[in-house]
RNA sequence: UGGGGCGUAGCCAAGUGGUAAGGCAGCGGGUUUUGAUCCCGCCAUCCGUAGGUUCGAAUCCUACCGCCCCAGCCA
C-alpha cells in the first residue's frame, strides 16, 4: 500500500528512527485518540496517516482510542463514524480498539495515590472564583484556601464525590502543583470533575469524570504508547504530561510530541463550526459532499489512496501552514486519471440535427474505456441524427482559438463523425436551441476517413438513448481562504455556489447502472461519482468530483 | 508586560558549517480523436532583518522584527 522509504523523512519519523538504533526502544507503539463528539475531517486524516503510518513503517502498533471523558459532548453514532473513516482511510488497529473508558478504575486509583501523596487535593472554589484565583497570563495565581486540606479528609471528600454526595461543580479534584508557574497548566489543574451525566459506555457507574491532560496521559501510559503525538496546542500541556509521568507509579513512559496541523485552505476544521453548520441547515450533513469530513471527501468521490497521498505531499512540521486546495485537487486528479473509466454525459444538453443523416438509422460505435489501460475493454455507444452536445461547445460567434462548433466550422464527435455546422434554429429571444449539422460519412472514428484533422473534438449523447440524470456540481465551500478569520463570521463567507444541480444532464445509457460509489471520468468536463446514498439506476445521480484541469478556462479568463 | 512555539519561492517542503532537493501552482514548448493525460524546458545569487564567528553560514553566536498558541470543572 506504502510504496518505498521517502527520501527526506520528517523529524518525527527521525526521532523515532533515532530512537530504535539507540535501542531506546523495540516496537513503535502510536495511538490515534479522537473525542467521538463528531466526525473526522481531513486534518484527523494527517494525524491518521501519521500514527498508523509510522506504526506499520516500524512494524509496530497503533491503537485507535475514543477519548471519551466527557459524556456531555459524547456519541455513540460519532464512535461508529470514526470507526468508518479510520477503516474506509485504509488503516487497520487490529484488536487495539480501545477507550480513555476502558481505563476508568485505572485512572480513578491513580487520582488516589496523588491524594496519598499529597500531590491532589479536593477543591470547593466555584468556577468563578478558579478563574479568579488562576490569576492571568501575566500575574501568577493565588493558591485556593482548601489547598491544604489534609490527605484524610481529601481521600475522605473524593470518596464522597464519587459516592454521588455531591451536586454537579460543588467540588474538584486538583493537582497540587505550582499556582505561581507561569505555565498556566501547571496552576492546580483540574483532574476530575462531578458530572451526572450518562455514559454512552459506562452508563451511570460514574458520576466523576477525569478531565483530558489526566485521562490521556494515564491511558497512554498503560499502553505502552511510545511516541504520543500530538498537534501544537498542547504543546504547553508537556511539562504536565511529563509531572503525572513523575508523580505516578506507571507501566511505561510515553514521550509527547508536537507537529501543526494541517490547514487546507478555502475550508474549516473546527468540529464545532462543521456542526454548526449542519445544524442550520446550510449543509445536508456530516457527509455532504462539500464538507471537509472524511465522510464528505468519501461521499464526494476522493479516492483514500489520494487522501493519503495528499497528506503525505504536505508533510509533517511544526510550522504553521495553509495547504492550497489544488495541492489537493491535484492528489485526486492523479489517482483519478488511472483508475476512473471513461464515459460521456452532458451537462447542459443543445440539440444537434444531422440533417443528412437517415432518419431512424442506429449505429453503435465502439469507445475504449480508458485511453491508457486497454484492459479496461470497451463500450459501443448508439449515435443517431439527433444528438445532444454542451452548449459551452456552441458559439454563434466564437473567437478564432474557439475549436469546438460555430457556423460553417467543423468539429469532431468523440468516437464518431466529423460534422459541419450549417444552420441554426432560434427561439423568441434569439436564444440558439437547435443545430443543424452535416455529417461527413467517411469520417466515423476507424475508417481511412478519420484521418483528417480537426481542431476540436466534443462529446455528445445520442438524444434518443440519452438517460435523464441528476448531476450536483460541487464547487469550494466558502469563498475566501482563510474563512474562520477574525474578520467576520465564518458563515458569512460561504459560497453560494458550493452546489449546482444540473437540471437537464443526459448520459450516455452504459452510466445508469454504475454502482454507487463508482467514479468515472466524464470525458472533457470531469470525475464524477455515482451517489453512494441517493444513486437508482431508475434515478441516476452524479457528484462531481473534481473537474478536469482546462486551459482553455484558463483563456477565457486572461481574456477577460 | 508572563510562558511556549514558528519564520527557506505564490503554497507546501528538504537541508543538521562546504556554496539552496522535490511537489503543487505558474510560464513556454512538443505529442494527442478528452483544450485531459503524457513529455521537455523555465521558475530562490538566496534562506524574517541586522550584526558577528569562520577560508567558508540557511545551518554557529547576538540583537531585533513578525506570526501562532495558553487564563474550560472542553479535548
Amino acid at each position: 500500500m506504502n510504496e518505498g522509504q521517502p527520501e527526506t523523512r520528517d523529524f518525527i519519523r527521525q526521532i523515532i528512527a533515532d530512537d530504535l538504533a539507540g535501542g531506546r526502544h523495540a516496537v513503535i507503539i502510536t495511538r490515534f485518540p479522537p473525542e467521538p463528539n463528531g466526525y473526522l475531517h481531513v486534518g484527523h486524516a494527517k494525524s491518521i496517516c501519521l500514527n498508523f503510518g509510522v506504526a506499520a513503517e516500524t512494524g509496530g502498533r497503533c491503537y485507535l482510542r475514543l477519548d471519551d471523558t466527557n459524556p456531555l459532548k459524547e456519541d455513540q453514532a460519532f464512535v461508529d463514524a470514526i470507526i468508518d473513516s479510520v477503516r474506509w482511510l485504509g488503516f487497520d488497529w487490529g484488536g487495539g480498539l480501545t477507550h480513555a473508558s476502558d481505563y476508568f478504575p485505572r485512572i480513578h486509583e491513580c487520582a488516589g495515590d496523588l491524594i496519598r501523596a499529597g500531590k491532589a487535593y479536593v477543591d470547593s472554589l466555584s468556577p468563578e472564583q478558579m478563574r479568579e484565583f488562576r490569576g492571568t497570563l501575566t500575574a501568577p495565581g493565588r493558591e485556593s484556601p482548601h489547598r491544604s486540606r489534609s490527605v484524610a479528609e481529601n481521600l475522605d471528600l473524593f470518596a464522597r464525590m464519587r459516592a454521588g454526595e455531591f451536586a454537579d461543580g460543588e467540588h474538584v479534584l486538583r493537582a497540587k502543583i505550582d499556582m505561581a508557574s507561569p505555565n498556566i497548566n501547571l496552576r492546580d489543574p483540574v483532574l476530575y470533575r462531578i458530572r451526572r451525566a450518562t455514559h454512552q459506555r459506562t452508563g451511570d457507574a460514574w458520576c466523576i469524570y477525569p478531565m483530558y491532560d489526566f485521562a490521556h496521559t494515564i491511558s497512554d501510559a498503560i499502553e505502552g504508547i511510545t511516541h504520543s503525538l500530538c498537534t501544537l496546542e498542547f504543546e504547553d500541556h508537556r511539562p504536565l504530561y511529563e509531572w503525572f509521568l513523575d508523580n505516578l507509579q506507571l507501566p511505561a513512559r510515553p514521550r509527547q510530541i508536537e507537529f501543526s496541523r494541517l490547514n487546507l485552505a478555502f475550508t474549516i476544521t473546527s468540529k464545532r463550526r462543521l456542526a454548526e453548520l449542519i445544524d442550520l441547515g446550510l449543509v445536508a450533513g456530516w457527509d455532504d459532499p462539500r464538507m471537509p469530513t472524511i465522510a464528505g471527501m468519501r461521499r464526494r468521490g476522493y479516492p483514500p489512496e489520494a487522501l493519503r497521498d495528499f497528506v503525505s505531499r504536505t508533510g509533517v512540521t511544526k510550522k504553521e501552514h495553509l495547504i492550497q486546495m489544488s495541492l489537493l485537487e491535484n492528489c485526486v486528479r492523479e489517482d483519478l486519471n488511472v483508475r476512473g473509466a471513461r464515459a460521456m454525459a452532458v451537462i447542459n444538453p443543445l440539440k444537434v440535427v444531422l440533417t443528412n443523416y437517415p432518419e431512424g438509422q442506429v449505429e453503435m460505435l465502439p469507445a475504449a474505456n480508458h485511453p491508457d489501460r486497454p484492459e479496461l475493454g470497451e463500450r459501443q455507444l448508439p449515435f443517431g441524427r439527433e444528438l445532444w452536445i454542451e452548449q459551452d461547445d456552441f458559439m454563434e460567434v466564437a473567437p478564432n482559438k474557439f475549436f469546438r462548433l460555430k457556423p460553417g466550422g467543423e468539429v469532431r464527435l468523440r468516437y464518431g463523425y466529423i460534422i459541419r455546422c450549417v444552420d441554426l434554429v432560434k427561439d423568441e429571444v434569439g436564444r440558439v436551441i437547435e443545430v443543424h449539422c452535416t455529417y461527413d460519412a467517411d469520417t466515423r472514428s476507424g475508417l481511412a476517413g478519420a484521418e483528417r484533422k480537426v481542431k476540436g473534438t466534443i462529446h455528445w449523447v445520442s438524444a434518443a438513448h440519452a438517460v435523464r440524470a441528476e448531476v450536483r456540481l460541487y464547487d469550494r465551500l466558502f469563498g475566501v481562504a482563510r474563512p474562520d478569520g477574525a474578520e467576520a463570521d465564518f458563515k458569512t463567507f460561504l459560497n453560494p455556489e458550493s452546489l449546482r444541480v444540473a437540471p437537464h444532464a443526459v448520459l450516455e445509457p452504459s452510466l445508469a447502472t454504475a454502482e454507487p460509489g463508482t467514479v468515472l471520468q466524464f470525458e472533457r468536463l470531469g470525475y464524477f461519482v455515482a451517489d453512494r446514498v441517493d444513486h437508482r439506476p431508475t434515478r441516476p445521480v452524479f457528484n462531481r468530483v473534481v473537474t478536469l484541469r482546462d486551459s482553455w478556462a484558463k483563456l477565457e479568463e486572461a481574456a477577460r
